[in-house]
RNA sequence: CGAGGUGUAGCGCAGUUUGGUAGCGCGUUUGGUUCGGGACCAAAAGGUCGCAGGUUCAAAUCCUGUCACCUCGACCA
């Protein structure tokens, strides 16, 4: 196409909102723009990449024997009161009535209507497994919107749901979407994504993994033993600790006057964090009674884990100095009210002496020993996985925490849907069984910026080829001599001829603004038809990340232009 | 949900303290000169100053309400 022609526009001034440079070069390269909260609309340049992306997803889905559908995005309420999230996720699903009165929602994943489907058409073990995946819009009303097409709330994710008759299929299913994800990661140009153990969260089952590209604009904190090779979610990282026991001494209450914080005591005492047992506060979501974790003073508590514990929404305490239930500052796991429910991280397990809070303004106690004084508690783990920590695989003191930007992931279901759902085969015995699932999804928008923000210059992205929005960019320089337009015409013809996707900038502007729309647009090929190029008769290809710079005959730069799209192409395991 | 902040031309901003009827840069249009990394000259178009009330002879500016958007926080008591 020609840019001349292009609905676009882009400019030079960074937008006063933009965060992260991806978002910045994606809106000043007219690729997206904001309508709402976290809501876009994709100008030609964002839709033809996520075309792209799109189409390497589909092969790839395909070639696991994937069948793609189209689910719906407003759903009636009765499909997610059956499988119970109706009342279970919150205010992220977007709710509403149609003209009849009727509760809706919209899509933000599919579970329920995967299952409504396959439990239509599926009767027989014979049939298993089958893994059915969509392409299409999902709305979660998040929170927090952030950066660009990183965290939004409408957006086009790939989600599969495959069925299965027993563990082991599942998992050997599992495996293959494993490796078809990676594929998927290497063909769009980010193989350095790596795949971490994850909290299945609002998903629920067992086993699951969130691919993650390690950037630091990433929202997620991953757990990674450089010594070993164990990555985790933070959210999922155990956190080990060695415990020094430390001699036991008399319980014995201190004047602490000020000594809210565990950095003030530790002061205060000339004690370190380590010798501490930390208290922090939660109250449950659902009437607000409170929920104490004790920690070591020098970890912090994974909320995330603790949820999973406790098996209910817990948020941190929120209290006023004057009608708070709890002594704030000075809370401690001895004399508490009544109601408090105790939770005992196993970073305190065995210490025989810590200093912590006496449940009375201004002072601690030292000496305090769990066992002697509390008596027999089980110690779970609930604290954060912590930089240069115990890795739980080596055991070595290597854990390196990393930010990261979750691109896909991938769970095991089990029967968390097809159950309550009531999905039943008849098996080879004769008997009727519930099969499992898996789930597998990718986030098409956030994998466009993830890219972008890993793949690009101070002037603008650098796409890989096989998501480039196009595969060449002719830049005519003076546009207005006749030979000049001609040539670069005829090899626009030529290439697309071909089967090649060019973009010609035939616009009689400067060459600066030329190159430098031309950067905005990330094209990996270039071509510069120019008075002087033509006078040497040859024209300059150049690639985008400045690689290679040649300049092939004029005769020949449509052989040489084709050999190279289908080069860079191959590296990424694209054809074209 | 809590705390801050911002809404003035397509984009970036000034003007608001001290009310007097809206300006700058980029971009856009026209004409001309230029022409290999965001050229120059000249002319021009483009804004009910987020919205709604109020005060006033007079409101972008003061008051009230409201909406939208942005950032931080959601934690270490």
């Amino acid at each position: 196409m020609y840019l001349s022609e292009l609905v676009s526009r882009r400019f030079k001034e960074t937008p006063a909102d933009c965060q992260i440079q991806s978002q910045a070069l994606m809106i000043r390269g007219g690729y997206i723009k904001a309508v709402g909260n976290g809501i876009y609309t994709l100008l030609t340049p964002g839709k033809r990449v996520i075309r792209k992306i799109e189409n390497i997803v589909r092969e790839e889905m395909d070639r696991i024997g994937g069948q793609e559908v189209l689910f719906p995005v407003a759903m009636p309420a009765s499909l997610w009161r059956e499988s119970g999230r109706y009342e279970s996720i919150g205010s992220e699903m977007l709710r509403f009535k149609d003209r009849s009165g009727s509760d809706m929602v919209l899509g933000m994943t599919h579970e329920e209507a995967a299952v409504h489907l396959a439990r239509d058409v599926v009767d027989s073990y014979t049939q298993f497994p089958f893994m059915i995946y969509q392409i299409q819009t999902k709305f979660r009303d998040e929170p927090r919107t952030r950066g660009g097409l990183i965290r939004v709330r409408e957006f086009t994710m790939k989600d599969g749901y495959s069925f299965h008759t027993s563990q082991e299929d599942l998992e050997a299913y599992y495996a293959r979407c494993y490796e078809a994800y990676n594929r998927i990661f290497a063909r769009v140009g980010i193989p350095q994504v790596v795949a971490v153990a994850s909290d299945s969260g609002m998903m629920g089952g067992k086993v699951s993994h969130e691919y993650m590209l390690l950037t630091d604009v990433g929202e997620d904190t991953i757990v990674l033993c450089p010594e070993c090779g164990y990555r985790a979610n933070m959210e999922a990282a155990p956190s080990v600790t060695q415990n020094e026991p430390g001699e036991e001494q008399p319980l014995q209450k201190v004047h602490t006057p000020g000594t809210k914080t565990i950095e003030e005591l530790c002061a205060l005492l000339h004690i370190t964090p380590e010798q501490t047992c930390k208290a922090v506060m939660y109250q449950r979501n659902a009437d607000d009674t409170p929920v104490v974790a004790f920690v070591r003073g020098d970890l912090d508590v994974n909320e995330t884990k603790l949820r999973n514990h406790l098996g209910c929404e817990v948020h941190p305490a929120v209290y006023d100095e004057e009608n708070a239930p709890l002594v704030l500052g000075f809370c401690g796991p001895m004399g508490l009210p009544q109601n408090v429910t105790v939770v005992f991280d196993s970073s305190l397990q065995g210490i025989e002496c810590l200093t912590t809070g006496a449940n009375e303004k201004d002072y601690h106690y030292t000496g305090f020993n769990i066992r002697r004084d509390v008596g027999e508690v089980s110690y779970v783990d609930v604290a954060k996985a912590k930089q240069g920590g115990v890795c739980p695989e080596c055991g070595r003191h290597s854990l390196d925490l990393k930010r990261g930007i979750e691109v896909g992931n991938i769970f095991q279901l089990g029967d968390k849907y097809t159950k309550p759902m009531n999905m039943r085969y008849l098996a080879q015995d004769g008997s009727l069984q519930t099969p499992i699932m898996g789930c597998y999804g990718i986030g098409l928008g956030r994998l466009a910026a993830s890219v972008c923000e890993v793949s690009r210059d101070d002037y603008g992205p650098i796409w890989p080829i096989s998501i480039a929005p196009w595969q060449v960019h002719i830049c005519v320089l003076r546009a207005d001599q006749t030979e000049v337009a001609q040539a670069a015409k005829a090899l626009y013809e030529e290439l697309e001829g071909r089967g090649i996707e060019v973009i010609l900038d035939d616009r009689a502007v400067s060459a600066g603004v030329m190159f430098s729309d031309a950067d905005l647009l990330g094209v990996p090929v270039r071509v510069v038809v120019s008075p002087r190029a033509l006078k040497n008769g040859a024209l300059e290809v150049s690639l985008r990340d400045k690689s290679l710079q040649e300049k092939p005959a004029v005769a020949e730069v449509a052989d040489f232009v084709e050999k190279l799209v289908r080069d860079e192409l191959a590296k990424l395991d694209c054809r074209l």
